[in-house]
Parts: C-alpha cells; structure tokens; sequence
DNA sequence: GCCAACGTTGGC
DNA sequence: GCCAACGTTGGC
C-alpha cells in the first residue's frame, strides 16, 4: 500500500523562470533547482514523493498568482548548480561528497487558463490557513492541505469557464 | 524603489 | 548561546 499523495507549492519568479518556460521543457521536466533554504531544503529532500502534486506560484510578478499544477516525477537529488561557480546559486559549503542543497525533478500538470491572483486568494475562506497567505510567509517550498490543493483547482476550472 | 519580515552570520 | 548587523524575499 502506498503512501497518500501529499501536496506543495513552489514560487518561482516568473522573469527567472516561469511555468511557460516549464512549459517548453522536454517532456515538460525540470530540476527545480536554486533553492537556498534550509526549511525548504528538508522538504525536497525528506518529504516530497514521486507523484505528489504541487502549485507552481509567480512571485515579484504582477499580479503575484498561483500559475498552474505539476507533478514530483524524480525524488530530492544533489542540487549540483550549488558545486558551479558561475552559477548564480553557487554555494562553495555544498561538496558533492557532502551536498547541503537538494531537488526534485517536476512535470507540468496544468497552466491555469486564468492565473488565481494573490488578492484573490485572500478573500477565499478555505484558504485562510494557507501557509502563502501567512504574513510574513517566504518559504520557497511549502506543504498544502489536501483540501486547500481541490479549492484552488475548483477555483481555477470555475474562473476559466467564466472567462469563456 | 521601498521596506517589513525573516533568515543567516559571526563576534563575543 | 546570544543577539546585532547584515542580506534576502517579495508584496506593494
């Protein structure tokens, strides 16, 4: 018997790289790599599992919006951009004998057809709890209720089908 | 561009 | 181990 699926959100800023660059990836895979956080780190490494799903998030976007779905397809790995000195996200403390930076590999699922706003998201009950929501929140990967994950998609199919 | 909130670093 | 200084995140 196999273990539920848990559910994530992952920011990303959209001018670095955005779920239509996700988008253009073969087999529309990535690394997600770069993340430089010890509490976000733990989770791509210990938590996250094949086939959990997670919300792809613009940050320092305008608007600021929960973007579109994927899916955990490879387990937390090395982050080797930490062991490259042109890389922007080099870390000379993380040694491929002694990794300190972790990632998963992730497949788009879906880009919303209208992207949930931040603003938006705020004025929605079931979401109050919502880590992203929190004041102060700047975890770069975090958990998301199970039921948190099914309102925000019920709220993306509802917003695409009033746009048509 | 501002700045509040947060995380990390390093002197002691 | 404390905590001030500093750097970063990210909404606005």
């Amino acid at each position: 018997m196999g273990r539920d699926i848990r559910y994530w959100l992952v920011k990303t800023e959209p001018e670095v790289y955005s779920i239509e660059d996700l988008a253009r990836e073969p087999d529309q895979t990535t690394c997600w790599d770069g993340v430089r956080n010890y509490q976000a780190r733990n989770f791509l490494r210990d938590q996250m599992r094949l086939q959990d799903r997670v919300l792809v998030y613009h940050s320092n976007a305008r608007p600021p919006a929960v973007v579109g779905t994927a899916v955990v397809v490879r387990e937390g790995y090395p982050d080797h951009t930490a062991w490259d000195p042109k890389s922007a996200h080099y870390d000379p403390a993380s040694t491929p004998d002694n990794p300190r930076w972790w990632m998963v590999d992730l497949r788009l699922e879906q880009v919303f057809e209208q992207p949930l706003p931040l603003d938006e998201l705020r004025q929605v009950p079931a979401l109050k709890e919502m880590e992203l929501l929190r004041k102060g929140s700047r975890l770069s990967v975090q958990p998301v209720r199970p039921e948190e994950f099914k309102t925000i998609l019920k709220l993306a199919s509802q917003r695409a089908r009033t746009a048509r």
